[in-house]
DNA sequence: CGACCGGTTGATGACGATCAATCTAAGTGG
DNA sequence: CCACTTAGATTGATCGTCATCAACCGGTCG
């Protein structure tokens, strides 16, 4: 959150009350799994994660990816039961923390409820954005998107990522998160490829002409652009 | 937010002064222009209003649909340019507030804001279902889905509602918010009159399976099952 | 009355799904 | 160290869903 405005002692000491505890996870496990109950949130501190839901012909669609300073399962928290499951891509840390800790913040620090608040609106808005994505582009377009936004979000805590990048998810979860099949997925790499807008090799993809990929992909960056001079002042 | 909590009196007057000014909409009115600014947040008083966004190509993506007691342009106060498009699909009437009156309930009563991020949540699960749905689930059942959750926020303030219901949608407008085309549209209503699941007539739907239709439209009501016994203490 | 909007229906075609086979690289156990 | 297994990537062939194009109908409004 101290990306977005200055933090002051008392707000930064009642965030890292949230980071006290520690939790690793391996590639694969699952934190939470829809329809649990859960009384926890989560902040993750390394690694990437994702959320999906089931759908009762057995396909998937992944939700979201989440990196590290993400909170998680705000969403599982005001419901008895988890809307959608968290899992880890890669080996991850994650601090647990429980609802009454994020209930305490809002009572004692205003502005940290707002900063809440934004980034949930952040997420809603990229949410909009795939919705639209899925509703009303093509396959390849949604494939671009997808690469731009990780790398965007990937290069927010690693600043040495430029347009070279480790994609660190399968085609077939990049299908489950565009709506495509893994064969589909490929096709769509390839031509990619052939348009030259990106070049692949072991994993790692190079976006080569990031300007008309954004073009193509109808992408906006909504971690930019922001206006927070209004938010409420902080009490400490 | 009286539905989910007990308001205190201040919690209560501090609502209501959000609702001092009024200003109506005629049927088709623009409220909120994508990539505008705006410093204004609303309240949805009467009628019923969408929020989309078009694309370059010139089709458009529905991204919701507003109802009386929803808070509109949260996403928009966040950024110097408004993400979506906020349009009356009826005659409306809008309570619009300045940023800073949000700003003041965030100070001032903690358990005001938490309600404020639980909305924002509902409006997120909500997001993720339709996510599900354009990526992963047939035609027929983006439209089933679409007919129920009408009809549900529709009945959250008008009790009467039952199982008919005027739709106040043209199947164009069906189209842009499930990902389709109109004609397509025509063609899953007229299957799901077929299927014996809905009647139609004169602009109204009646939905003569309920649980059917669920089932075949995946669709949970996400106003249920909520957990908010955690939320902090009004201080007042 | 004519124009227009929205709904309805038919014919055709494209995009992406599905099914199937092959290939590669990374393990894993003997 | 090598045979074997396995997960994922790649490519081809075929199929189905939904888009597109076009025509027509009915009601409403100027």
């Amino acid at each position: 959150m101290g990306e977005l405005v200055d933090l002051t002692d008392g707000e930064r000491t009642a965030l890292e009350k949230l980071e006290e505890r520690q939790r690793p996870l391996r590639r694969g496990a699952v934190l939470l799994r829809e329809n649990e109950a859960c009384n926890e949130l989560f902040v993750l501190r390394k690694g990437l994660m994702m959320s999906y839901v089931l759908l009762d012909d057995g396909s998937r669609q992944i939700l979201r990816f989440l990196f590290p300073g993400d909170m998680l399962g705000v969403s599982s928290a005001i419901y008895r039961e988890a809307p959608e499951t968290l899992a880890a891509l890669s080996d991850c840390v994650v601090s647990p923390f429980d609802r009454a800790a994020l209930a305490e913040i809002m009572r004692e620090h205003p502005r940290l409820s707002a900063l809440v608040l934004v980034y949930s609106q952040i997420e809603r808005v990229a949410l909009t954005d795939r919705l639209a994505a899925l509703g009303r582009t093509s396959a390849k377009a949604r494939v671009a998107a997808l690469l731009l936004e990780l790398r965007n979000r990937l290069r927010a805590t690693d600043r040495s990522i430029a347009n070279v990048f480790a994609l660190g998810l399968t085609q077939e979860e990049v299908g489950d998160a565009t709506g495509l099949t893994a064969v589909h997925v490929n096709r769509m790499l390839r031509q990619l490829a052939e348009d030259g807008l990106i070049t692949r090799g072991s994993g790692r993809v190079t976006l080569e002409d990031e300007h008309a990929l954004a073009r193509a992909a109808n992408y906006v960056n909504r971690y930019e652009g922001l206006d927070l001079g209004w938010l409420p002042q902080p009490r400490s």
